[in-house]
DNA sequence: AATAGTTATGCAAACGTTTTCATTTCGTAT
DNA sequence: ATACGAAATGAAAACGTTTGCATAACTATT
């Protein structure tokens, strides 16, 4: 017995005795409305099964009760735990969220954006500061409140929330070199469109040259964002070069991938060899050895960032951008010792 | 210079020198119109910087371009695959994808997805198949293109896509068997509200059974769905009881953590004992030792449950439950090895 | 050149809400 | 009882599209 009709609010108001208007006011100003005829009113929604349409009440230029999100791709763990954090206190406040993924494209990242402001976003996140001039400039002109997740940008064009990723990389640095180490690797996927991972290098290449420490090419690891080829890359400068003491890698899946590699070489971790990541992934506390990394609080970011977008979406938008810097932290684990030999 | 104001289509068509009809008609049936008057149109958009109106779309009982995803969390590697490939799918054909998580509670998920209806979703996808009355009744009135993703039911009220955890299961035990491990222990999370762990659970118990094998108390590990939770329990075992040979866990983040939890106490995996996850993440190819699993094949789940999902938006909605079978192999990888001693 | 058939466009009514303004109802002070 | 202000409700216009119907502009056929 299937009920296909699409029952609206004026059906609602004649089952409860009252007009169009009242029904809309229990929903959006239930205190301008008697107790008595809420009571009604709701009773008639329960029994039509009524369920309000939020695109008509887009349309009258007020609240659509969404914001958007727009992230380089989902399956990637890096991205998730911020995602939820953001999402759940998105939801707190009574925003649905709309997802699109750009694949690390920015031209696409314009598009998804233009079909989020098609569906009339409240406000919009992206994650990171690498957005085309299209993409600022369309935020700029309809004035849309925006924030970025990630990573702090002292002199960024749209607020944002995050750890600095250039810091990030003078602590894992600082630390090793604090261990007292001299011979050191890095690993650093492909910097080209993807300013974490660029800023991250330049503070563990700036702070190493500070300390007079340079590298050398064959030690300057290239590698593909995944495990298995961080795996791989390593293996190679395993068996082709001389061994550095300790290796600086650009994330935690990538440090992980070295880890294995020196593993399956023989070498002990940390023993013979020290290794570093950044971020502190979910596996990473219960890694066996567990990966010294740099931490950059996601769900503080999330939450934060969340906040920062609701402040902007009912406060004033033409103010200056609201920048919030979440510390990181080293968390020193097993993947690390001072250095022995 | 900011351009606060909201351009509408009657904007565009009077810049266009048209009737607004025929700047819908250029958006929705663009062969409707001719070429040049697409081309004026095309001109005007561009220099007024109009962004269409879905809601005043949607509210014309037509296409909202978006479809909703209810999950239980994101910040879980679990969901990832399957969510990127599903979205991919769905933008292709032109749909946003509205997220949710309800944090694995029904009654939430309920709430939920009144919420995407409100939105008019177009289409709803869910994990699994532990969903409330409510839920299924709701989706039943509404008459809402509805899939679920993840595990295959025979007897499913609603259309699916997945891998049947239950062959899972068996698969996984009957590699285990065939391997000549007799002395097992199995490693699961609460199955309560989890119809997924609950039915590998059953697959791998009743396999065992039939080959009149069975399970002590202490050799049936209760984690939380963790990997450092599962390594905390599995230190228990090993401290505490005999040990078994192999040990099939739930999922591979259990049966990772198993894994530092042996390596931790001195046991060479799978020398010492052989290990098992199901579900086969990223991180389980090229761990070391690499796990031995059963995958699911999210790619393939996703994409193909877009496709029925969009069959249901397009088709007939009152047709019986389409049910797509994705098969799941067991990959043998370093954890598990032949008994010996 | 007249007619029929196509194709492109415009007009105006819908879609389901919200909100302003006007009206009614009610309580309270006189 | 009367008048007054506050609170609750209703009527109707608006929000930005889409679309059925009518009309106008072509094309093709004779």
């Amino acid at each position: 017995m299937k009920k296909n009709t699409n029952v609206d609010i004026i059906d609602v108001a004649i089952k409860a005795g009252v007009s169009p208007a009242t029904v809309s006011r229990s929903f959006n100003h239930p205190n301008k409305v008697l107790k008595s005829t809420r009571k009604k009113i709701e009773k008639a929604i329960f029994q039509t099964g009524y369920i309000r349409n939020r695109a008509a009440q887009a349309i009258q230029g007020k609240r659509s009760g969404t914001v958007g999100l727009i992230v380089p791709t989902l399956d990637n763990a890096i991205f998730s735990n911020l995602i939820q954090a953001f999402s759940v206190e998105m939801r707190k406040h009574g925003f649905t969220m709309l997802v699109a993924t750009n694949g690390y494209d920015l031209n696409d990242e314009y598009t998804l954006l233009r079909s989020l402001l098609e569906h009339r976003v409240e406000g919009v996140a992206l994650i990171g500061h690498d957005h085309s001039e299209e993409t600022y400039n369309l935020l700029d002109i309809r004035n849309v409140p925006v924030v970025s997740m990630w990573n702090y940008k002292e002199k960024s064009k749209i607020s944002c929330v995050g750890g600095e990723n250039k810091e990030a990389g003078i602590e894992i640095a600082k630390h090793i070199i604090g261990l007292g180490h001299k011979r050191i690797a890095i690993a650093f996927p492909n910097v080209k469109e993807n300013d974490r991972a660029r800023d991250r290098q330049i503070g563990v290449i700036e702070y190493l040259n500070s300390k007079n420490i340079s590298i050398p090419e064959y030690w300057n690891i290239k590698t593909e964002y995944s495990v298995s080829d961080a795996r791989n890359c390593a293996e190679e400068l395993f068996k082709n070069h001389p061994l550095p003491t300790a290796i600086i890698a650009g994330n935690d899946f990538i440090a992980k991938g070295i880890i294995y590699a020196a593993q399956a070489n023989g070498l002990n971790v940390p023993d013979d060899i020290s290794i570093t990541g950044i971020g502190d992934f979910s596996s990473s506390e219960s890694s066996f050895p567990s990966i010294t990394t740099v931490r950059m609080r996601p769900n503080k970011v999330g939450v934060r960032a969340a906040n920062v977008l609701l402040e902007r979406i009912n406060g004033d938008r033409e103010a200056e951008p609201i920048r919030i810097k979440v510390s990181v932290e080293v968390k020193a684990r097993e993947s690390t010792k001072v250095i022995t030999n």
